[in-house]
DNA sequence: GTGAAAGCGCTAACAT
DNA sequence: ATGTTAGCGCTTTCAC
């Protein structure tokens, strides 16, 4: 790539220092700097092209503006607002952002993580469910700087920005309820995750409360596929013993249709399903999906604004802040069938 | 973010010189230093915990192993593929990436172009179908390094990936005509991009070649709303006048779903659709979309290869690879009604 | 095979 | 308000 002018170059241009120029050049700094001066500075620093080095900058100040994000899979359709809404916020205060992907394998997340260290990111933003406490303790006692998002901190202090994920599932049970189902299914995802177990918990719990029988079945991951031998493994048992479904997200409602599908069953004639995201797309489905919005754009502005008052501002107490999530209905829910 | 051990640290514990522990530490010089002296400088980085401070590397080195990589948008799902496909190549070859999107806004294209400058990324992977050609031609003349990926080069000597989009429709032609359909209508995305161009041209000559009637309407943008609208104008003048249509892309397809919905048109009964790229999920829509699927995660890891192949091999000539596509028959298409 | 020393481009004391 | 100087952590040329 081209070379360049540096600092010095500017310097010379302008008839200062060295340090005169950086001065001259820096937010922070150029009040110290007399006004013509400093436009002497700028107007050379434009004539040449100039643009600031920041591994230069990065290795005199150890901080290189960048946060680095941790995703289990950017294919999975709620990882990029997230990681869109972390840059909306970060980019014009800066920052950058690297995003790796760990597809849950808990020794390429300890890849990236050391590939991340020596790249001397200032701080993490961790949204994958799997990563354990032990890890995350570990982060916690090497002094890095790291806010969850979409799950909880578990095994260190850490922030966490979360969708609310106990009342949405409520708004899917009552929901249900109201159209007279009896009977209720919940597809859980991976135990690790602590938005699986509080979903599966807010699922219960809202059965109880509504006086509806209430079973859950586990799925391996947070995947159509998952969400599809699951159910065909309940549906090969218990045909017709349920008549709604509350998925743990979007991508195992879809599993569900599928298995459905596959033994003749209608949805929502036969069975109403309910997901969770409202991912992209899900109104263009076969049936268009009822489920619940978790503002994932929203949930990144907010990782994003406590980990750089973390980094810039003195250090906050561990905060959770929780996001209101929405019943989106469409046409993946009816009333109950008799059974 | 805690205070890790530097070289020198680690060559203090070995007992040698940092320059010893440096050659020792590194691949390409660890020969040059005995056996033994490599075994013990190892230990010690071990034992301390040490890991290499790229930011130092890269000022010496000016080589920050970074790749940029600019999008329009990441929540389009067209790009996360691409971009795991960057990183799976990249990634074990020690280059992280750094993705911006631009939302088509030439100014926030400007302002991450300077921004990945200043970072001093080794090469930019440019996935944006709106990057002018003097923008390109500049790049070029600064010696930037770039390789383009679903898009060609327009204005400078880039080389690129694409997928073989003229195959692409007129497998989707045939198709159509192969189901009887006479009148068909294409979609074509944005004129500014290289593969609306292309697609569209090749959808006239596949008509003409098939003995069609063919017609283009423009699109806005590659999306649902651009694609919706476009189709009402259409419908709102020319009810009932063709029987299929070739969308842009899939975002656009779903905007002609949407459309035919509202005209009370039913697909594939009255109208086929067919989509170009068999985004995620395009099987789960209503009707599943009968669309052509191009290789995006491999075009991620071609443009991928090539750039490191630029960046660290000796500067190849410009090529243009063309990835082939295929036609995927799902519910959208069927014999052509009688009109 | 290893050590010495310079320097990548920048910021930030410390001077004046 | 500006100049001087040291040094961030590393690689690499030059000695020996």
């Amino acid at each position: 790539m081209g070379n360049r002018p540096t600092l010095i170059d500017v310097a010379k241009a302008a008839g200062v220092h060295l340090s005169t120029a950086s001065r001259a050049l820096n937010e922070s700094t150029s009040a110290q700097i007399s006004p013509e001066t400093v436009k002497k500075v700028s107007k050379a620093a434009r004539d040449l092209g100039y643009t600031i080095n920041t591994v230069a900058r990065g290795l005199r100040t150890k901080r290189t503006q960048t946060i680095g994000v941790i995703v289990p899979d950017l294919t999975n359709p709620i990882f990029p607002p997230i990681v869109r809404g972390i840059d909306s916020f970060l980019g014009p205060r800066g920052y950058s952002v690297l995003v790796v992907n760990t597809d849950n394998d808990p020794e390429s997340e300890r890849n990236h993580f050391e590939s991340l260290m020596r790249r001397q990111v200032d701080g993490l933003i961790i949204a994958t469910g799997h990563t354990d406490k032990i890890i995350l303790a570990n982060y916690h006692n090497q002094g890095i700087t790291a806010v969850m998002v979409n799950r909880e901190a578990a095994g260190a202090p850490y922030p966490a920005v979360v969708g609310d994920d106990a009342s949405g599932i409520n708004l899917g049970v009552a929901h249900l309820a109201a159209l007279g189902h009896k009977k209720l299914l919940h597809l859980t995802g991976p135990a690790e995750s602590s938005t699986s177990r509080t979903r599966a918990q807010a699922f219960s719990a809202a059965c109880k409360n509504h006086g509806l029988q209430g079973k859950i079945i586990k799925c391996s991951a947070y995947s159509i596929d998952a969400g599809q031998s699951a159910m065909d493994k309940f549906l090969n048992q218990n045909l017709h013993t349920i008549t709604g479904v509350v998925a743990g997200n979007d991508l195992l409602a879809l599993g569900v249709y599928h298995s459905l599908r596959a033994h003749g069953l209608k949805c929502p004639q036969d069975v109403s399903v309910i997901g969770f995201n409202n991912m992209p797309f899900a109104n263009d489905f076969q049936p268009p999906l009822t489920t619940i919005d978790a503002p994932h754009y929203e949930m990144g502005v907010q990782a994003a604004r406590i980990i750089l008052n973390e980094i810039e501002g003195e250090a906050s107490s561990p905060v959770k802040i929780m996001l209101p999530v929405t019943l989106i209905v469409r046409g993946s829910t009816a009333v109950a069938k008799k059974i």
